[in-house]
DNA sequence: ACATAATGTCAAGTATATTTTACTTTTTAT
DNA sequence: ATAAAAAGTAAAATATACTTGACATTATGT
């Protein structure tokens, strides 16, 4: 269960896993490790992933 | 910062911490410490508790 | 007023998210 | 073809989410 849309909406901001992770204040492997899916960040993290990439929880967390 | 939205959603459905909290998988305690707004659940747990009460993750957790 | 359920809160323990370091593989550009 | 940047992956250490148990307080009903 990748997170394909995070990975996606990162790429339209022509951002790397490092930016991204400068961004939201964790290292690259916590990005890496959450587009690969295998892992179950927090909340926080995901907000701050949101706003750092202009989209909403459920664009890039809602799971069905 | 108390999560009222949650708690609001759950009163909708007329259902108790403990009710929740079962129906999701966690103790009572995680539920009303998310309630009081003193820590951060990970995605998996507000995922469980959205799809719970019916609710999105914006509904319930997106911050401003 | 009394009983009971629901909620609030705390301390100590356990499970797991995240970091750090390090190495490999893939992309991108020259 | 080569170099450099980006991405993938892993093991060990650290920070913190979550549990358990216990007790206090507030709400709800009889």
């Amino acid at each position: 269960m990748k997170n394909l849309r995070l990975k996606s909406a990162r790429a339209a901001l022509d951002m790397s896993q490092q930016q991204l992770a400068d961004a939201v204040g964790v290292s690259r492997q916590t990005i890496n490790a959450i587009e690969k899916g295998d892992y179950n960040p927090t909340i926080r993290l995901c907000l701050a992933i949101c706003k750092a990439l202009g989209r909403s929880l459920d664009e890039l967390f809602w799971e069905d």
